[in-house]
RNA sequence: CGGGGUGUCGCGCAGUUUGGUAGCGCACGUGCUUUGGGAGCAUGGGGCCGGGGGUUCGAGUCCCUCCACCCCGACCA
């Protein structure tokens, strides 16, 4: 990758005043996307998108274990149908692209972009299913998606996004009930386990919920600045789309009846949060579990005899070990690579020399920490492969205690104004639940609910804002 | 949609006030020397100055007019 100029990350740091600036920064100068010409849409560069294939692989994989299997949708949905669930096409209709000609004619009925995909997937579901003994039925699809955005952000909020969309149908209301707590936990422990991000989890207050959907679940997770970005949704639609789109079956006791549904979903998006996340004034710092590289090979010298061939042996070793390891050949001067390593994130790295091949050796270096100490030579694929492990431990660790540190319990609303003063991270407070009140609130100090955690926690009998009587304690915090 | 700003080489910018040969840093090419934290010297290549129209002997610079992008609001799963 070709350096910009000299305005370098150095000056820059996450926890800084500036947080968006080094994000955008960062971005660019890691080489993970591009910027395409219609307005919104990102090119996700190579480096970018390996993050993207990893994670659609890895959860992917959990999708096969709790039963679910993948198929494709069209990409344009007839204006009729996106109207068939009418609080879903009110909060849809301000930000759907249409088709309005097909060639040189002018369409009879104008097709729209997806924007999600309920609605072209419940007219089929509508056919599909006929019995009790068709559910559940477990899908997912992985697209893209296109919503007019009116501002965008790489990543955070784009035009266009790439995500996966799992639509299941069940039975009854306890079953699809089920199944939307069983995702949301599926995200959950992916990002604990994969992203090494630890979220919040619990339920979209009435306002902030999916437009169609009966309620909402969440998971979120807080940025350096202290803001909370929501990583992943999973819906209870209740019967909602069923009575909209006429999915019926008949029960095992005759009786005819509207099916019970689920939608949950996880975009790109969570690229924005690693990144904003676990971040640092060096740059990117990718979890082991989703770097595109792992491990990178730096020699040292490379010119001198044996050098090379030194690397290359320790690429393959690495290799057969199963590590994502790049052997860095070019013709940089070694500071250089170091920098340009630590920049895009890499894990691990190992710098081999002619002092290092003396001493059967090489250094190791590690992104999280940024240290660097001597490794012997022996067992190294062993030693980078609990390296990884240990790194992926410690970032979450970080990341924890970051959240922790940046949370505030708010007993009254003098507290409360304390918390968000003094933090720029979240609150926790009790809550009425009205929307009404929620709307004060934001218009008073500019944060939003994000959350009522499953984790409850008694703060009191009274709402933080209005004194009504309280029904939750919700987290507050701004957010992206 | 409101308010503000910016368009000059791949990237970042200066030059516009006061019109007169298109500049700088990085990146890129070549050669030699280098290589343990962003190497040095030498020598090259690259630009309808966002588009269109005007004023002028002459426009990156002045005037008109489009267009694009960025920031702050508003909006937003």
């Amino acid at each position: 990758m070709a350096k910009q100029n000299d305005g370098f990350v150095e000056h820059i740091t996450p926890q800084g005043e500036d947080f968006s600036r080094w994000y955008t920064d960062v971005i660019k100068m890691a080489d993970m996307v591009d910027y395409s010409e219609v307005k919104g849409c990102m090119v996700i560069k190579q480096y970018g998108y390996g993050i993207w294939e990893l994670i659609q692989r890895q959860l992917d994989d959990r999708f096969k274990e709790t039963g679910h299997k993948n198929a494709y949708f069209p990409l344009l949905i007839p204006k009729h149908l996106l109207e068939k669930e009418a609080e879903h096409v009110e909060g849809f209709a301000p930000e759907v692209a249409w088709v309005t000609k097909g060639g040189m004619e002018e369409l009879a009925e104008p097709l729209c972009i997806r924007p999600t995909s309920e609605t072209i997937i419940c007219s089929m579901y509508s056919k599909w299913v006929q019995s009790y003994r068709d559910l559940p039925l477990l899908l997912n699809q992985w697209c893209n998606v296109l919503r007019w955005e009116k501002s965008t952000r790489p990543f955070l909020r784009t035009s266009e996004f790439l995500w996966q969309e799992g639509h299941t149908v069940h039975a009854t209301q306890e079953e699809a009930e089920q199944e939307t707590e069983r995702m949301l936990g599926v995200y959950r422990d992916f990002m604990r386990d994969v992203l090494a991000i630890p979220v919040i989890a619990g339920q979209k207050s009435e306002k902030e919920k999916f437009a169609g959907a009966d309620h909402t679940y969440t998971v979120e997770a807080m940025m350096q600045d202290g803001k909370a970005l929501q990583m992943g949704t999973s819906h209870n639609l209740g019967q909602n789309f069923a009575k909209g789109f006429d999915i019926q079956f008949l029960d095992k006791d005759g009786q005819l009846k509207y099916a019970w549904q689920t939608s949950w979903g996880v975009s790109t998006r969570m690229i924005g949060g690693i990144i904003m996340v676990h971040g640092d004034e060096r740059g990117l710092k990718l979890p082991p579990r989703v770097a595109p590289i792992q491990c990178v090979i730096v020699p040292v010298a490379a010119h001198k005899p044996g050098v090379l061939e030194k690397a290359q042996a320790l690429f393959d070793e690495l290799k057969a070990a199963g590590i994502r390891v790049e052997l860095d050949d070019r013709d940089q001067s070694p500071g250089w690579k170091f920098n340009e390593w630590e920049l895009k994130g890499v894990p691990v790295r190992l710098e081999i020399g002619p002092r290092d091949i003396e001493n059967n050796a090489c250094m190791l270096a590690r992104r999280d920490l940024c240290t660097k100490q001597q490794a012997s030579l022996e067992g190294i694929a062993q030693t980078v492969t609990q390296l990884l492990d240990e790194i992926h431990d410690n970032m979450l660790q970080m990341a924890y205690d970051y959240r922790e540190a940046h949370t505030f319990d708010a007993h009254n609303w003098d507290e409360f104004m304390q918390g968000i003063e003094a933090g720029h991270g979240f609150v926790r407070a009790m809550w009425c639940g009205e929307t009404e009140c929620e709307e004060a609130i934001k218009d008073e100090t500019g944060v939003t609910t994000r959350c009522a955690p499953f984790e409850q926690k008694d703060l009191g009998d009274v709402c933080v804002h209005c004194g009504k009587p309280a029904k939750k304690m919700m987290y507050f915090a701004k957010s992206y």
